[in-house]
DNA sequence: CTGTAGATCCACCGAACGGTGGAGGCGCGA
DNA sequence: TCGCGCCTCCACCGTTCGGTGGATCTACAG
């Protein structure tokens, strides 16, 4: 039996879910709370298998909430439900130790599972939040630009055009562009200026 | 005649420059004082041509003294001397209203000369200080990002098109691009990549 | 010697961007 | 009250960029 426990400031938003998780036989949901402060408390004096946590909320946020219960409850597990999915919220989710990451618009089987597989220490996340995922997840050899590409990218970041740039370094335009192709794919971004911001964010750039 | 106000907060300094001028026969130190205030009185006061004024000093510094110069007494010239060519010092004094930027290792000679061309409405700058002003041609007021602006840079930074950082901020396309438009110009760039490489240098950007 | 990684180059296309020159509204301080 | 800074929006236009799917060459390691 999964003990769960929910987060969130919404009454009817714990209403829905304790609804949702009646009909599981193997999931029974042992407490709320409806700040990130009393979270903690509940999952530590009911012993929570796995902590169903809102981001947003008044007082101790979803992520501080996050934190402090890997610290004092390591042996709950905390996924995030929540409304967003932009990768300032993302990030610090899963930094502060969140195993899995789903969206409200989930459904409720979906939900379940992803109760079952947080229990067992699987990770869980939204199809949307793996692509904030990816480009700041550092695959093996990836994350690390040649030599000649963060020539290119000091260049773009210092105003140079692709033309310029090609110019600079005696090469064709052609071959800036390819570049700067294997530049994003490897920095996980779409263009030059968030390039030139992860550029700076890995210090690869001066 | 060329009338000469000096303002340093050391007698030494001020006797120095004193002596210096006696032997020239179109300038007159009509003039001192100790701190910015007591030289901005004087200097309206004694209808001074130049005003002499240094950086450092207790009270009112040289760059509030210069504003309230220009301010107070838009005749007059101010040629700041100082021993520091940072460009913190620089750029702050030039915005001020500073004619010119000389510093104190500079000799008799190179002073006069500058006083007069100052006297004449001519711009004076040590070498040292044109190199920081080379990369840093800011108009007064510019330089600094509005909180809008700054926002825009960020989302820029992150990854966003134009018409993604509108709807995150709720408001058109266009005037995304007017906000661009306005950063190009403060920080000196042509391009949203260089903006974002400008925004990490200046630590507008995390 | 063969695979792999890096650097170079090509063409095509639609989408996005940058430049220019406006305009109106709002709030604040001179 | 007037002006200024800031924010918002518009149109037009040429240029650049990003995406795709190749290709050749070198150097090096297995």
């Amino acid at each position: 039996m999964i003990r769960l426990v929910i987060v969130d400031d919404h009454p009817i938003v714990r209403g829905g879910l304790r609804d949702t998780f009646a009909d599981a036989e193997d999931i029974i949901v042992v407490g709320e709370a409806g700040d990130g402060a009393e979270g903690v408390e509940r999952a530590k004096g009911l012993a929570a298998d796995v902590v169903l946590m809102d981001l947003r909320m008044p007082g101790m946020d979803g992520v501080a909430a996050t934190a402090a219960l890997r610290e004092r409850v390591p042996d709950s597990r905390v996924l995030i439900l929540t409304t967003f999915d932009s990768e300032n919220d993302v990030l610090p989710a899963i930094e502060a130790g969140a195993i899995g990451y789903l969206l409200k618009d989930a459904l409720p089987d979906e939900l379940m599972r992803a109760v079952r597989a947080a229990a067992r220490g699987e990770s869980v996340l939204a199809p949307s939040v793996t692509q904030h995922l990816m480009g700041h997840v550092r695959r093996p050899g990836a994350g690390t630009l040649t030599d000649r590409e963060k020539e290119v990218l000091q260049l773009v970041a210092n105003g140079s055009s692709n033309r310029e740039a090609a110019t600079a370094l005696f090469i064709g335009e052609a071959s800036i562009k390819t570049h700067l192709q294997h530049i994003y794919d490897k920095l996980g971004v779409r263009d030059r200026a968030s390039a030139v911001a992860e550029g700076y964010r890995r210090r690869l750039l001066t």
